[in-house]
DNA sequence: AGAGGTTACATTGACGCCAATGTATCGACA
DNA sequence: TGTCGATACATTGGCGTCAATGTAACCTCT
């Protein structure tokens, strides 16, 4: 019989453990001496170049404002480049450059390894039936793997 | 068969689905005049009243400095009250004002019904599940009530 | 009593993030 | 061709958040 709980349970206990798996995060990848957005969207960039920067902003789930401003502090590290398309000058490609490609393997690296050990305590089936309800609540805002 | 995941795939998704969520509780709540922070702190200290800084700090999943901050402006705002603990002086004890409690309810209200629509495509036993594996992950830090 | 380590809270500087808005380009249509 | 709504990105002001650090009270042990 499972425990009954209510929406607003659910979203006390989401939001409360969301904000510790993110400092957690944060902690980690420190180490490698990169915030994790940061690295998120180098990794992006680097996995599925060249992609617009609302494309990204939505991959990584944040407003395209912010990706805007993320991405340009990125360009002026040197790790990201933009490039105005050619089809549509409003649009801008974003792609890594060679410094943030060899940067994206070690982050990569060190993102995957914060994950398993922050979902450790989790079974493979835990693991796969959270992204399946992780999916199911963000069904309304998916990239264009959607299907 | 479930289908197997990375443990950096479940990280992706769940970082990208907390900030759509956090976005669409902070627009529904914004219709009450407030932000999910404050309200969440405030409505917290009116179900648990007279509670400490720290407590305060961990059972809604956030820094101790924030906490801290936080709750300053919501004393400078009239809808809670500090009080220097008796026995431990270091200590302070957090209630809600009259006016902080009135809002407090009217903010509940709100707060359940965005987690109601939010969390509305998922069976009842998803959303239980989900707190299982969240509590499961957050396990570590964990208020009290721990069990 | 008092020295030294610990705990509870406050403060600071920097970053991520948002909503709102501004600017340039595009596309359709008179 | 010029106009008008829509689209893609950039900018801005403000909030929430953190890690790091500071200050005061507490506790223990001598």
């Amino acid at each position: 019989m499972p425990k009954s709980v209510t929406a607003a349970q659910v979203a006390d206990e989401f939001s409360r453990t969301a904000k510790i798996l993110v400092r957690h995060f944060n902690e980690r990848l420190g180490e490698h001496g990169v915030s994790t957005p940061r690295s998120r969207l180098v990794v992006e960039v680097a996995r599925s170049q060249p992609v617009r920067l609302t494309e990204l902003a939505l991959a990584v789930g944040i407003a395209q404002g912010t990706a805007s401003t993320l991405v340009d502090a990125l360009v002026r590290d040197g790790l990201l480049e933009r490039q105005t398309s050619a089809g549509d000058r409003r649009s801008v490609l974003l792609r890594v450059t060679a410094q943030g490609a060899a940067l994206a393997q070690d982050w990569t690296a060190g993102y995957e390894r914060a994950a398993e050990e922050l979902f450790e305590p989790l079974t493979a089936e835990q693991m796969s039936t959270l992204v399946d309800i992780l999916r199911t609540l963000s069904a309304d805002e998916t990239p264009a793997t959607g299907g």
